[in-house]
DNA sequence: AACAGCAATGCAAACGTTTTCATTTCGCGT
DNA sequence: ACGCGAAATGAAAACGTTTGCATTGCTGTT
C-alpha cells in the first residue's frame, strides 16, 4: 500500500492539556462532561484549544469507551422519492443528538445486505435501522451476538420480532381499496409491484384483497398486474391495460405507479377522473402538484424517520429493548382530484 | 452518563492469533496484505477467524494507521430528487473500495457546512467531497490544515481553487436559451431560484443571459422570474406568470420548476409545447415519462458521483492533488415533447 | 555442508483517547 | 486556625489494532 502519511502534527489532546497546564485526564473530562471541572480549569482549556485548532479524534474515545457515535441506517435505495425524506429526517435527528450516520444501499439485494452489516459492524456501530421486514437472518444474528440493537422502519406489523416503528401496509392496502369502493367502484385494478422480498408490497396487497373479500367481491385474475418501481416501466405497463381493457378505476402499490399511470392516462387521452380512478401510496413529493392532485395514502416518513432515530439512540444507550417495541404511525388519506364517484 | 455497556465479550484479533497459533501480528497482516503471510497460515488463520465469528474493528486500526476508510460527502440536501442519484453513485464507489461514507447535509446553510465539517474531522475522515462552490472559507481551511483532501462535485469552473468535477452551468444555462432560441423564440421567461448562495443557478442565469446578449437579445427585468426549489411553489409562481403575461417560452433552472410550469400549464389550460415551450435542466426522476416529456438538459450524476469517489480516493492515497485537478463533465441536451418550433 | 539471502513470523511499541483510583485542593463549620 | 468531606485534578492502565525491527525458517548455490 502505497500511502503518504500527511499528519500535519494536528494538535492532539496532550497538546492542549500542556498548554493549558493541566492534565491530559482534565481536558478529556472538560469534553466530555465539563460540569465536573472548575469553571476556571474550564476556560483555561477551552483557550487553549482554540488556540491550537484542536480537534478531538472520536475514534480514538470510541476505542476505549466502546460507544462510536456512529448509527447505521441501510435502505434498499437511496436513489429514490420514498426513502430519501426519511433519510434527511433521520440524519437531521441524529445530528442533534451528535451522532452521524452511516448510509448503506443494497439495491434489494440480500446476500448484499449481509455484507453491508458487518462493514458496519467493522465500524463498530452503536445501532442499526433496516427497512421492512424482509431480512436475512444473518445479518441479525450477527448484530445480536454482537449486542448492537436493530430496528426496522417504515413498516408496522403486530408480530414483528424486531422492534419497530412505521406504518401498516395491510391496512394501507386496505383503506386505498375501501376508498375507491366507496366511490362506487367495482371494476378496479390493481398494479403492484413484484411482491417476492419486498414485504411492503406484499402487505399492501394483501390489505387490499382482504378489502375486497368483506364486501363480497372477488379479485378477477386479469385485474391484479405487476407493475416494476419505475415511473417509465410503470407507464408502460398502464398505457396497455388501458388500451386493452380499461378498469373504472386502479389501485397503486406506490405513487410511483400511480403517477406513471396518469402519465399514460394523458398519453392515451383518458380523462383523470371522469374516465379513470387513481389512488396511490405514499404521497410522494410531487403527488401533490401532478394535475390532477393524486389522491394518495400520506406515509409520514419525516415523522418517522425522526422517531427511528430516537428509538434506535435510546436502545443503544440503555442497552434494553425500546420501552414502545412496534409503535404504529397512522397514515392518512389524502383526496385529491384524481379520483370521484362513479 | 447512564451507559450499560454490553461487550458481549466479542473475539478480538488476539483471541483469532491465539487459536490459529500464530501471533496477532501475523493476523493483522493477514487481513491487510494477505500475499505476504504463507497460505498454509492463511489457511489457519480464515478458519479461526470463521469459527469465532471474528469482525475486524477498524476504528482499532484506523487509530494507528491514519486512515480511517471514511469518507464525507456534504450536499445541501438529501431529500431531493437532484442529488440522491449522485449519492447513490457515490457511495456504490465507495463500497467498491472498501471505504464507507459519512453523509450530511445542511440545508443551504452555510454555518451549518461548518459544524458539519467539524464534526467529520472529529471523525478522522480521509477526505470531504462537498457539492458547489459556495463554500465557508473556514472549513476548507479547517480541512487544509489537517491535510484532509477536498473536493467539489457537481459543478465544473475553470477558475476553481478546489479540485471539481461536474458540469459547467454557464454553458448549460447557455444551452438551453440556446436552444429555445434555435427554435425560434424571442419571448422567453426565465424561472430561477434565488441566486445568492447558490452558484449554480447563479452560473446558469449567468449563462442563459450571456446567451442572449449574444443574439442581441436583452432580456426585460420582467422576465425574469424567482422560483423557489419546490415543485408546488413554482407551480404557483409559474400559474400567476402564465395567467397574467404568457411568454412563447420558459427557460427553468432546473427540472423541478419546469415540472411546476408543465402542471401549471395544465391546470391553466395552455397546451405545451403548442402555447407555450418548456425546457429545464437536470433531468430527473420522472421528467422523461411525464406528458409531455420534458425537453431538458441531462447532467450525468452518476457518472459524477462515480468520478468523485475516485477521485477522492485517489487523492487521499496519494496525499497529492489529482492528476486532473478539474473534470468537466459534459451535459446532453434532451429534446422531448415540451418544446416546438414556434 | 555451509551460508547468503529472502520469506515468514514474532515482539513490543505505538496510536489518542477514556477511566479508575488515588491524591490534592477547596470551602466551610467550629 | 483546624479538620473534614466534597470537589477537582493527576497518574497510569487500558482499548484493539498496526508496524518497525528483530528473529526464525527456508531455498538454492557453491
Amino acid at each position: 500500500m502505497v500511502a503518504t502519511r500527511s499528519r500535519k502534527g494536528a494538535p492532539g489532546l496532550v497538546e492542549v492539556a500542556a498548554r493549558a497546564g493541566v492534565s491530559p485526564a482534565t481536558v478529556s473530562r472538560y469534553f466530555n462532561n465539563p460540569e465536573v471541572v472548575k469553571p476556571r480549569t474550564q476556560s483555561r482549556i477551552a483557550e487553549a484549544a482554540a488556540d491550537l485548532g484542536y480537534i478531538r479524534d472520536r475514534m480514538a474515545g470510541a476505542l476505549h469507551s466502546r460507544f462510536s457515535g456512529t448509527i447505521g441506517l441501510i435502505v434498499p435505495t437511496i436513489d429514490n422519492a420514498i426513502f430519501s425524506e426519511l433519510i434527511e429526517a433521520f440524519s437531521e435527528r441524529l445530528r442533534e443528538r451528535e451522532r452521524t450516520m452511516l448510509i448503506a444501499s443494497h439495491g434489494y439485494d440480500l446476500p448484499l445486505e449481509v455484507a453491508i452489516v458487518r462493514s458496519l459492524l467493522e465500524r463498530r456501530i452503536d445501532g442499526v435501522v433496516l427497512i421492512g421486514f424482509d431480512h436475512d437472518s444473518i445479518p441479525l444474528e450477527m448484530l445480536a451476538k454482537r449486542g448492537v440493537p436493530a430496528i426496522s422502519a417504515w413498516n408496522y406489523r403486530e408480530t414483528s420480532e424486531l422492534a419497530c416503528v412505521g406504518t401498516d401496509n395491510f391496512a394501507a392496502g386496505a383503506a386505498v381499496t375501501e376508498h375507491l369502493l366507496d366511490l362506487g367502484h367495482r371494476d378496479i385494478a390493481f398494479l403492484f409491484p413484484e411482491t417476492t422480498s419486498n414485504d411492503r408490497a406484499r402487505d399492501r396487497l394483501g390489505g387490499a384483497k382482504n378489502a375486497l373479500q368483506r364486501r363480497g367481491i372477488e379479485l378477477p385474475t386479469h385485474r391484479l398486474t405487476v407493475a416494476p418501481y419505475d415511473i417509465g416501466d410503470a407507464k408502460a405497463v398502464a398505457k396497455d391495460l388501458l388500451s386493452n381493457d380499461p378498469p373504472s378505476a386502479v389501485v397503486c402499490g406506490n405513487d410511483i405507479i400511480a403517477q406513471g399511470v396518469v402519465y399514460a392516462s394523458q398519453a392515451l387521452g383518458v380523462r383523470i377522473p371522469d374516465d379513470l380512478s387513481i389512488i396511490g401510496i405514499g404521497d410522494f413529493r410531487g403527488s401533490a402538484h401532478m394535475e390532477p392532485g393524486l389522491t394518495t395514502l400520506r406515509l409520514p416518513a419525516r415523522q418517522i424517520g425522526q422517531i427511528a432515530a430516537d428509538t434506535i439512540l435510546e436502545m443503544s444507550l440503555s442497552g434494553l429493548p425500546p420501552a414502545e417495541k412496534r409503535q404504529k404511525i397512522e397514515s392518512i388519506l389524502v383526496e385529491r382530484g384524481s379520483t370521484k364517484k362513479m
